[in-house]
DNA sequence: CTAGTATTCAAGAAATCAATTGAGGAGTTG
DNA sequence: CAACTCCTCAATTGATTTCTTGAATACTAG
């Protein structure tokens, strides 16, 4: 930002810049893909910073860099938890915040929806469950199996109602444990997750009947459904 | 963005880095205090470049590329209006995330607030009239002034039912227009306009009984409350 | 108090971004 | 169709950003 700089007196700033630079400081934290990575992996719980930096694939002081952005502007707050320190978000204003501007993007610009299925593999050959049927269906007690593909550190942190635990790396040797004579509704961390999209094909080619839910289990929350701890 | 740039055939990109990259260049759209005064001013309604690079003091060329920045990820629309081009937000979910980043950045950066301040002048002397309470007053018949200080073709783009027009720049020599036996209240473009807190201080001064709106027309339409045009 | 480890800091190279200036394009009006 | 106006593009300069590497720090655990 060069005009912030070239003034660092900030004294030839009029007071409306200085203002609004502010608020953009936000929008440059919200400016780089490995923090908004971060950020989509945060909303699942809170993650040291060496979880953090293996899930993304980044190096650990390069995580760390970007944690110290985030935190600067407050986006995340942070923890000492025995020799680790834990990042989580600041509060579920900061998730809504990255749904905002996933949304914007999704609907602004078709690249997005390109690199999307790019990503996860067009997955518009299924429709995936909605939060209300899927609610509408537990509620009238229908015997569906509701499958958290997540971490389990993720899901004991939270998850939905009745949902059943195998994370997605231990899906193809735990199959037995899945009836199938009952619809499987897969969830991960969110739309951008690739997690649920990979069991479900793997359940799909393994003759399980199977959908996605539509997101994940930050936007369930953020729903105001109700969200099972422990 | 240096990575995006090292692999400039983007091959050596995984899927998921560029569907971030791309979430993030709209963070990049939002990174300049410029670009967000540029979204805020066209919240209020459409705007030719010449306008726009007047009222928010920057030089022709610097708001056009900027307005190109925000054109190029989906913000904003353009469309010929004459001899001029007219820019405009390219729909309600814009004007959303820019406020959900405002909230953000008020919430948890306290900077943000003294800066406000700085350039507002702390206005908590006179608490402001909230919407609902506006609302309800008007409905209930009560005799008050509800006045748009903005210039006069943001009144015409739309206003609050029952509001007068009286520009900022007019007011002074147009105060006899006011009723001295009733409340005023003001408003602007928002939150973070100066126009209605300038207007509060004159007519204050000038022994009128004024007040401003919390915030401005764009957040009174966000809200899904009646907005008069022409 | 010491050893060990998780995290942060610091420095440097490559690339991007912001604002200015001046030239060029696109369209409209007469 | 020609002149004019409004707008965009291109090039430049200086600052910022990003990632890597290696060293320093801050804690816990024993």
């Amino acid at each position: 930002m060069a005009q912030r700089a070239s003034a660092t007196g900030a004294s030839s700033l009029t007071a409306k810049t200085a203002l609004f630079d502010e608020f953009a400081r936000l929008g440059q934290a919200l400016a780089n893909g490995r923090r908004l990575e971060i950020l989509d992996v945060l909303a699942n719980g809170e993650r040291t910073v060496e979880r953090l930096a293996t899930e993304t694939g980044m190096s650990i002081a390069n995580a760390s860099q970007h944690l110290q952005v985030l935190r600067e502007v407050g986006l995340v707050l942070r923890r000492r938890e025995g020799t680790h320190i834990c990042y989580a978000l600041h509060d579920p204003q900061v998730f809504d915040l990255w749904r905002n501007l996933r949304t914007v993007a999704v609907q602004r610009r078709a690249e997005v929806g390109q690199l999307a299925d790019a990503y996860l593999g067009a997955r518009h050959t299924l429709e995936p469950v909605g939060r209300a049927e899927l609610l509408r269906r537990l509620k009238h007690g229908e015997d569906l199996v509701v499958l958290d593909v997540r971490p389990a550190e993720e899901y004991a942190a939270g998850h939905l109602p009745r949902a059943v635990s195998i994370p997605l790396a231990e899906l193809r040797r735990r199959l037995r444990e899945l009836p199938r004579d009952r619809e499987v509704v897969a969830y991960c961390r969110g739309p951008y997750c690739a997690f649920a999209d990979k069991a479900v094909r793997l359940l799909h080619q393994a003759g399980f009947r199977v959908r996605r839910l539509e997101d994940g289990l930050p936007e369930w929350r953020a729903a105001g459904l109700p969200v099972v701890s422990g």
